[in-house]
DNA sequence: CAAGAATATGTAGAGATTGACATATGTAAG
DNA sequence: CTTACATATGTCAATCTCTACATATTCTTG
């Protein structure tokens, strides 16, 4: 009778990493980066000693893997507490997830100062959204070629899922943006 | 020559808020949620301790009201100095902001699971942007009848630029529920 | 051969954030 | 009269997160 393992967000960003496949602590802080950074990140400092609590908890195990041109590295693979936990965390209802955006933050005191400062910031985060709308888009594009994507039992489902939030939000973002844009110009004749 | 007081980004929305108009820590914390909440949000256990930074730092000062009917309370008010900080981080470029997403990030794991567990994830959610939405778009009908808001020193304009935000962010995640429905439906014939 | 970049794993300290605990007043409902 | 609720302000401990520090290997470039 274990008391159920506490295992915190990016535990089970972690075990969902690990679920499509064996990767060392390197390798998850770079996946982290690629396509899944948009909603979830973390620093390598923040995952080596998550994944030494995943270990005590005895919900992935690693191995050390040797290499010839490279420094050793640790391979983690889930167990099937592991595998456990994270269908648990699916099945479980979540948070209606609320947002921390220091853009929109500065938008509410934007009356404050100088219409041009706001026209600045604007210009410079469309530029930002535009470019990774573009990216998103590039991928979907190449995604859509496999068939897989239809199968809700296929990790490229999933992939195709979370592309697909990561472009609304993009194109979401970047219209609001462009509003504000042209509302600040029209009237920003100082 | 006393070095320039480092404030956090909540230090900042607190200045936003009393920019608008003298108010109490209890107000503030009230305030963090009605509008505001959506691009950010604390505590009360975390303001109470923000202002007291805020004060060492000369940013705001406060008055104790006393009230017949309720406890004092004490009011705040922000400083020459304070409005200063608040115009200086407004000019500042910000980063583009990262989300995390446990909606999201259960998303790209959904694969794992049996697709009912993911479109009951999706309804609950769907159900719960639509309701944001309806209620932000509510606001803007509202707000649209003032004429302020098309003047971009009239912290109404400010009230408008959040607004249109957040109903383009509830619209986008609320299509993104119902489609990722539709998929799972479609699918799911089990 | 020296410097830099990518790979690889960690620790330490500071700051941000949450949830629980703590206290006090006044009003409204039962 | 008791309970619950809204107002009002705070503290504390645990956890999460970020930045910087620390070390070691190998390959590539100059």
């Amino acid at each position: 009778m274990s008391a159920p393992p506490t295992v915190s967000v990016l535990g089970y960003a972690l075990l969902g990493l690990l679920a499509r496949g064996d990767q060392s602590g390197y390798d998850l802080a770079q996946g982290l980066k690629d396509p899944v950074s948009f909603f979830w990140f973390a620093q390598h400092s923040q995952i080596y000693p998550e994944l030494a609590r995943l270990e005590a908890a005895r919900l992935v195990r690693h191995t050390v893997v040797a290499q010839s041109e490279r420094p050793d590295k640790k391979v983690y693979s889930l167990t099937p507490a592991g595998q456990q936990a994270l269908e648990s965390w699916l099945e479980a209802p979540a948070e209606v997830p609320r947002m921390r955006d220091e853009v929109v933050l500065k938008a509410y005191s934007l009356w404050l100062t100088d219409p041009y400062n706001g026209l600045r910031l604007m210009h410079e985060h469309a530029e930002a959204h535009a470019h990774r709308l573009a990216e998103y888009e590039r991928r979907l594009e190449l995604l859509l070629k496999k068939d897989d994507i239809h199968r809700p039992d296929s990790p490229w489902f999933s992939v195709y899922s979370v592309l697909m939030r990561g472009i609304g939000y993009e194109r979401s973002y970047l219209e609001w943006c462009r509003w504000m844009v042209e509302r600040l110009e029209g009237a920003g004749k100082s």
